[in-house]
Formats: C-alpha cells, sequence, structure tokens
DNA sequence: AACGAAATGCAACATTTGTTTTATGTGATA
DNA sequence: TATCACATAAAACAAATGTTGCATTTCGTT
C-alpha cells in the first residue's frame, strides 16, 4: 500500500477542495483502503458515517464514471499485492479482443514471471527442499508426466542423466508407457507432474506406485488435484495464463529447482559427472558451435 | 496464501464428496480466494464456470448459511494479510541445510522470473510478434528441438495439435528425426530450438531446410548462436541460472507466448479447434478429475 | 435579513445481487 | 426396461446495490 497510487494522489490533491461531506467520505477510504474493496458502497457509506449518495458524488467530483470505478481500483490494488507485479486484468473479455500482440506476449510474460516468482513464498520452498531431500534418498526415481506435461517429465529426466542414472523416465510408444514401473519397489521414488486436466492414465501409475510402496513427489495445479492425495509431497504451481492454454513454465521452473537442489547436495560429484558427460558427448560429435559443413 | 484456514481445509476435505458441478466450484474457490472477497457471486460463478446456484448449493454443502460467509471469511483472510508478512518472515524454523537449499530455491526462481520478465523488452516482443506472423503465414510448421530442448519442442508442437494440423514434429526413434523434412518445401517453416551447446544434429537439419528453400524461426539464447545465421527471424532467450544447469523456462515462456498469438490471431476458430480436441478427448476417456477406481 | 448557490439528506429508481423454486437431464437399481 | 434418486440448468424471486432527482438545509454575499 506504500505504492505510488493514482487514485489515492489524486484524492490527497483534490481533498481542500471538498466539501465537508465529501472530505469525510475521502479521508475514510484514505485510511481504509482495503475495505473499499471489501464491502459494499452503502456499507462503507455507513462506516464513514455519510450518505450512500456521497460516495459516488465523491466518485463524479474525481471525475470518475461512478464509484464502481473507485472499488475497482481498489481491488486491483489488492490483487497487485497479492500477486506481486503481475498485470491481472485477465477476465476483461472485451479487451483482449482487440489487443496488439504486443500488448498479449507483455502480459503473457509478466503473468508467468509473477507466477514464478511467487514460488518462493515459505510454504513452496519448504515442500521443494522436502521433496529435494526425498528424492535424494530414493533408489531410482520414477519420472512421469504424460501429455503436456511431458515436455516437464522430460526435461527433469534429461537433466539427471546428465547427472548419473538414478531416473528413469515413465514414457514409450506402444501403450508401454507404465512398463518402468515393473521393477518398482518401496525403495524408489516416484515423480508425478499432472495439471488439470488430469491425464487417468497418470492418476492410475500413480496409484498403481502407491500400491507398490513407493514415495510419491507430485508436481501439480491445486491443492484439490487428484495427485495431492497420493502423494507424500505435492508442489503446487500455477498453470493459469492470459491466453488458452495452460502455462507449464512454473512447473518447468519447478523441475529446474528440483534438479539444482539435487546436484547441489554433492557439489563435487555433480560436477565430476557433468564432466563425464560432457566428455561423452564431445567424442560423439554432438555438439557444435558453427554451421557445420554439410557432407556432399 | 498457504496458511492454515479451517474453511479451506474444510473444503478440500470434502471435495472427494462433491458432485462435479461442486468440485468445479470448489476448485476455483480454493485457487482463487482473493477473487471470492473481490468479485460478486454471479461474476466468480462465471467465472468458475458454473450456474450461481451452485455457490449457494456450495456453501449450503459446507454446512453455512450461505454464500455469504464464504465471502467473509475471505474477506477477513484479506485483511488479515495486511501485516501478515512480519509473521511469515517469523516461522521459518529450518535446519542450516534446509536453510541453503530454500535460499538456493529463492535464488534460482528469482532468477528465472527476472529473466522471463526481461522478455518483454520492446526488442524482444517485437521478434516476438514477427515470429508469429511468419507462422500463421506457413502452410506447415516444422518443430525441431533436440535433447535438453526437446521439451520446449514437442510443448509447442503438442499445443498446436490442439489448434490443428499445422505442426509436425521433428523427431522420432532410430534416427528418424529429419525424415519429416522429406516432403518440405518453401511454403513451410521451421521452428528451430537449440542452445548453447548446440546439438550438431539440430544445426544440420536446419541448413537443411534452408537449402530446401523453408523460413526459418529460431529460439535460440545468443545473438552468436549459430541459429542466428540460418534464421529469419531469432528469438533470444538468456539460459543462465544459479545452478549446474541451463535454465530452459523462458524459452519455454517464449513457446507459450508464440502459442498464445498463433490463436489469438483467430480466437473463434481457436475455440472451435479447442472445443472439438475437448470432445475427443473426453470421448477416449483421456482425462479423469479423481482417483480412479482401478480395475481389479 | 434576504437572497442565491452550494451542500446535503431523503426517497424512488432501475439493476444487480444471492437465493429458492421449478424443470430437465442422467445414471444407477431393481 | 421402468423407476427412482440425484445432479444440474433455467427461471423466478425478494432483497440489496449504486444511482438519480428533488427537497431541504447550510452558508456566504449583498
Amino acid at each position: 500500500m506504500l505504492q505510488a497510487d493514482p487514485l489515492r494522489e489524486r484524492i490527497v490533491s483534490l481533498f481542500d477542495a471538498m466539501s465537508p461531506q465529501l472530505r469525510q467520505a475521502a479521508r475514510y477510504i484514505i485510511e481504509h483502503p482495503q475495505e473499499v474493496a471489501l464491502v459494499s458502497m452503502r456499507e462503507l457509506a455507513r462506516n464513514a458515517g455519510v450518505q450512500p449518495s456521497t460516495m459516488t458524488r465523491l466518485a463524479k467530483f474525481l471525475g470518475l464514471a461512478g464509484y464502481d470505478d473507485i472499488r475497482a481500483h481498489h481491488a486491483e490494488a489488492i490483487r497487485f499485492r497479492v500477486d506481486g507485479f503481475a498485470a491481472r486484468a485477465m477476465q476483461t473479455e472485451e479487451s483482449e479482443e482487440d489487443m496488439a500482440a504486443a500488448q498479449l506476449s507483455r502480459r503473457m510474460l509478466q503473468g508467468l514471471a509473477a507466477q514464478i516468482a511467487r514460488l518462493t513464498e515459505p510454504a513452496s520452498l519448504e515442500r521443494l527442499t522436502a521433496a529435494a531431500d526425498r528424492l535424494a534418498q530414493a533408489r531410482r526415481i520414477f519420472v512421469l508426466g504424460l501429455r503436456s506435461c511431458h515436455s516437464v517429465a522430460w526435461h527433469f529426466h534429461y537433466v539427471m542423466t546428465l547427472l548419473g542414472e538414478k531416473t528413469i523416465h515413465l514414457d514409450g510408444p506402444a501403450d508401454t508407457v507404465g512398463d518402468g514401473l515393473i521393477r518398482a519397489g518401496a525403495q524408489d521414488v516416484l515423480l508425478a507432474i499432472s495439471i488439470n486436466p488430469y491425464a487417468l492414465h497418470s492418476l492410475e501409475l500413480a496409484q498403481l506406485a502407491r500400491e507398490k510402496g513407493l514415495g510419491i513427489i507430485a508436481i501439480t495445479d491445486s491443492e484439490v488435484s487428484p495427485l495431492v492425495g497420493l502423494a507424500d509431497i505435492a508442489i503446487l504451481c500455477s498453470t493459469e495464463s492470459q491466453s488458452f492454454f495452460h502455462t507449464l513454465a512454473p512447473a518447468l521452473a519447478i523441475s529446474e529447482v528440483l534438479c539444482g537442489l539435487l546436484a547441489n547436495k554433492d557439489r563435487t560429484a555433480a560436477l565430476a559427472a557433468l564432466q563425464r558427460a560432457d566428455r561423452h558427448l564431445l567424442s560423439l560429435n554432438t555438439y557444435a558451435t558453427a554451421i557445420p559443413r554439410r557432407r556432399i
């Protein structure tokens, strides 16, 4: 609430020009900004000790169309504080219609950045470190992410293969996705990634893993995700975006943090493993830094 | 945000006993707690995709007198949070090792958020919209991302399959990665994703595509990436992270923005396509929202 | 003191709100 | 298949909301 706030400043600057009743209303709004968004205008007027019409008149006095503008502004301020610096206004329907592409892009990116930044809340960090501990203890890590979540699952698996052979990616053609679990046991952990809408197969496999005694770490999108009940630890990521689709960027960020934490548990071993992987890939000519001269 | 909250816990614990519509309403409330206090019930219902009556029924189902109890509770939560962040700093009673882990996590996440936020610079936005335009014009889009970039390529492809059949994912077993380009021509575009160290195969395929006359859009990590010279448009994303590994979160964000921009070009068509995809997947029983009862 | 203008209170208005009632659909049971 | 119970959608409802017009009061000016 200490941020620059144009409406607030306007109220203050025009305060001296107001009538006594307007001042009383304005003073109450300045001193109880959050109440404006939380109660009805009539109740606010009652609490401020003025007539309802005074609130409307105050809005017009400020050059606004009506009281709703005041409320909308204060509601936005609350959202702003909760979401960090995200520009909200997702449900504004019509504005999205004619939004310039650049504007849509900016909004999407800012939203993503805010969602990732929100993962730094203590509750999330605790779950992240707990999950990393559990994964570190496991004999093997089975990684499961179907459909849209495949990208996250595969990324985690890929990075982990650079570190060692601990992970097994539950994926494959011809409906062999779950075959990896054949030899899974109580010493192992399943890292399951699934977001709404939840792939049925993911849930089935997670439950199977549970029955087999595996520990389960979930990356999912809600406290009421079906994975939460199955998992020992569930890390939550928001998936909402200003476009048609869900976003997986926060989920990917979580996956990357888990990799980072795991590597950090034994930095020298991680470094050695990475060097070995480097040598291997180098000897296979996997990488290049310039456009290759094509053969023939 | 994730503090102990009796009503919240009650919703979660009773979630499994709810009907589908009640669940949808409850899920939205769980995932958007602040909105409950900031908008009217009818608008909340609209955003949650349920009937207004469902909100009332949810309140009664939870043992409350009416919806106003739900709103009052969430409003109270917002009022309390005003100085809640002082209390939050106190509750961190972690071991030193966890402390370090949490610190690393926070640093990584903040870094990722900042990198994505930096993509909103005008130069990036221009390239993004130009790339989207080019992709929209193309007859087909070939998507190429190997090794670590597979996750981004696949995510782009997956989302685009929900919209139509425009993309072809250059991937496959048994060294058939490049086969998709056999029938590629000048009307097509290659979306190539590659970051340092650049997979040799990606560069070879990009060059082949160039020779075949395809347009090339690149998502890569540097102005001096070998892809920049090949590409018509190169979108740059930073990949540095506070850990051992490169991050792909910004690249994924770019991919998501491109999808969003493409869908935005014809919103009604996109909506129709998504609905058709929905129906298809629904009829295949692909998704579930609860733990499935396992067969035998 | 009297006038006029501005400020204020009050009541009626059209909307919108949350709720309840009434149909309609849907899926399980016998 | 028929039946029943239940979940859902649609419509109707009273209560409240924000707004407006008008009457009253207040206050400065003459």
